[in-house]
DNA sequence: GTTTTCATGTAACCCGTTACATGATTCA
DNA sequence: TGAATCATGTAACGGGTTACATGAAAAC
């Protein structure tokens, strides 16, 4: 119901969408997915997997519960609750990764949706990378505007902290760029030659994605 | 009382260290000062100044107030509230610039510090960028071995967005490094061969840091 | 004269963390 | 045997936003 942490929830749903895991293990692998920024805690990710249950996206069981048995030494630990993904879950996913609605391209969600662009349709990937980088340009414009009008009465420190923010922006745009520049010619190019259907799996997105790899 | 937004109060603190404001205007200057992060709200704004004058930091007056003259077209608007900086105000200014206590240099805290770096001594610059600096190199050094662990199962897209987060938090780190060296610099030496005590006002931080100005 | 911008303020809400409680398992 | 790590969970709190209420001045 209504506006949990829809990025926590798509990530969860990503990375559940393989194999099941259960709990501490997926925080880890949220937070290394995320990494820069968003970093989640067992308040969050708990009551977050239940609600997710009771919604019909998840389902938990319990693989081998070592409780009951009297066997001294087993793999499984404690009652570890490993979640997997219902259907209902898998349409989920693919709503959400889907739906560039109100901003898949903001800060806080940008992130997630790129991580799981493997998953996505060429058109929602373009879709977001162009979202996403209007949104920075956007930011740009106005930081700068906002720079000029008072350039004159700031301190060095204060400068070279406007210049340095305004550079690493800058930065995140090319980066786009070529993102978008290298999504555009495995458009044009769909596959190398080899047209290889296989019902829409892994459209595989070129090697490595471009970019230049000379550091 | 306590711990309300210490990056707010700070930035709040030195923005009207030279000049009296009134919440409006002195909102879009926190706003552009910090920029790139954070960005607070009047229902943040507003509460947080009147806290700060109940603990006798800022006091307010109204300068031109047209409410009861009949004068009708004057310069100065409806009763807007100028805030200005009480002597504790300034005290409790240098108290945070100083105060490396817990940490000044977290992701929310070092950019405030940093615009503010012109009106803090060289000792305390210098321990919040080596501060900051290692906190980046040890971020960097888990990410980067969790990294290693998991680089085989991740999708093209996946390790572009590693691969893009670490790269920008090295060029932070490369960014600092500089900034470091610039500081040093400035303490083998001083002040080009003028003593010129004044003192303690302003230390002159070099012309313009240092940073190759090449873009 | 109406719309936009300036200007101040507050209450309800939201997302997420901290701190705590609990307990099994592995390692020294 | 005791410490560290794995594992799950919750209640209290906190920092901040949204949305709303209000109104004056400037611009069109």
């Amino acid at each position: 119901m209504g506006k949990r942490a829809e990025a926590l929830e798509l990530a969860i749903l990503g990375l559940l969408h393989d194999a099941p895991l259960h709990g501490y293990e997926l925080r880890k692998r949220v937070n290394s997915l995320l990494g820069w920024g968003r970093a989640f805690s067992y308040g969050t990710l708990y009551p977050t997997l239940k609600a997710m249950v009771r919604q019909n996206y998840l389902a938990e069981d319990e693989p081998v519960d070592t409780l009951v048995t009297p066997a001294p030494h087993r793999s499984g630990r404690r009652g570890r609750i490993a979640y997997r993904l219902t259907p209902e879950g898998k349409e989920r996913f693919a709503d959400l990764l889907t739906h560039t609605g109100p901003s898949a391209w903001d800060d806080e969600h940008f992130g997630v949706h790129f991580a799981f662009f493997g998953r996505a349709d060429a058109d929602t990937r373009m879709r977001i990378l162009i979202g996403r980088r209007s949104r920075l340009q956007e930011k740009l414009d106005q930081f700068r505007s906002a720079l000029s009008r008072t350039r004159e009465r700031l301190d060095a420190y204060t400068l070279e902290l406007q210049r340095h923010g305004l550079e690493s922006v800058e930065r995140e745009v090319k980066w786009l760029d070529d993102l978008i520049s290298a999504e555009q010619r495995s458009i044009d190019r769909p596959q190398g030659a080899t047209p290889t259907p296989g019902a829409g799996e892994p459209p595989a997105p070129s090697t490595g994605i471009e970019g230049e790899n000379g550091r």
